[in-house]
DNA sequence: CGTGAAAGATTGTGCTT
DNA sequence: AAGCACAATCTTTCACG
């Protein structure tokens, strides 16, 4: 995992549909090269898939919403874990620690679909409270910047 | 956008890297008129883009934390936006309604990282207080699923 | 929406450093 | 090991029906 590395996965962030030749010559590499390199990244994992971003309100998901989840008892994590991704309307689902036991981000096409889901959410065995944090407005939604420096930094050079 | 618009983008979602010709069969259309209808998804924005899924902890993001923020005046959402953007630890901004103001996600490689991100938070103009929510496990985060069903219907037919 | 041909990309082999 | 250059194969992309 050198720079070169860090720079392709940017690259390809960015956009995945360019050719090996293109990513190559940004980054001053040959095209089979840069393919060998693409490839490994593939293989170890650092690249989990490739695939498209989709405008949620365009497949009628344009409500966005962030629920915290109380448990009672100790929430079997396999369990929970599958009855919560049995419900397509989530798209995230962690463990937290904080004021809340489980955070889970969802999106549907209505407030009304959103309180279903909520409804459905208190169905869980073991949740006994929800929390919900009701999305406005969304400032942006990015890939992270694999060329990572550390906050810890003075100020970063552009 | 009928059900097969909606089958083609949960195939892309899966796997972008797939030939028109294999999407194709899956959908029970030709090569060329599966890269006609993909074509216009990506030109009328329901495809935003073609990216790579990088795993976080493969590039020193390994600590994930949502953070809820807090404003005394009522910020300007385009200079806030631009502020928060600065900032490369953020992978989401968003408004909300609720306890706080704001909702940001946070990625860094370890926790002091992430506290140095918080310090940097607060010195965003307007920002009174913060409410950090660390994430110990996650359950999964995966693509929208396009052929989306109404959480108010009795069962889901699988 | 399908077919077929041209243009271009991907992937493999051999060679060099 | 890692990169380059050339070649074979497959895909995309453009006609036209």
């Amino acid at each position: 995992m050198d720079n070169i590395d860090r720079e392709l996965l940017a690259l390809l962030q960015a956009d995945a549909t360019q050719s090996y030749a293109a990513l190559g010559e940004a980054v001053g590499l040959s095209s089979g090269a840069t393919h060998e390199r693409v490839r490994k990244l593939r293989r170890r994992g650092v690249i989990r898939r490739t695939s498209v971003d989709v405008d949620p309100a365009a497949v009628g998901k344009g409500v966005a919403a962030f629920v915290m989840l109380d448990a009672s008892a100790w929430m079997g994590g396999e369990e929970t874990a599958a009855a919560l991704a049995a419900l397509p309307w989530i798209e995230e689902a962690h463990i937290v620690a904080g004021a809340a036991s489980l955070m889970v981000k969802v999106r549907t096409s209505s407030p009304e679909d959103l309180q279903a889901v909520l409804r459905r959410l208190h169905e869980v065995p073991g949740v006994t409270s929800t929390q919900t944090v009701v999305v406005l407005e969304t400032f942006f939604e990015r890939p992270l910047d694999p060329r990572g420096d550390s906050p810890r930094d003075q100020e970063r050079p552009s």
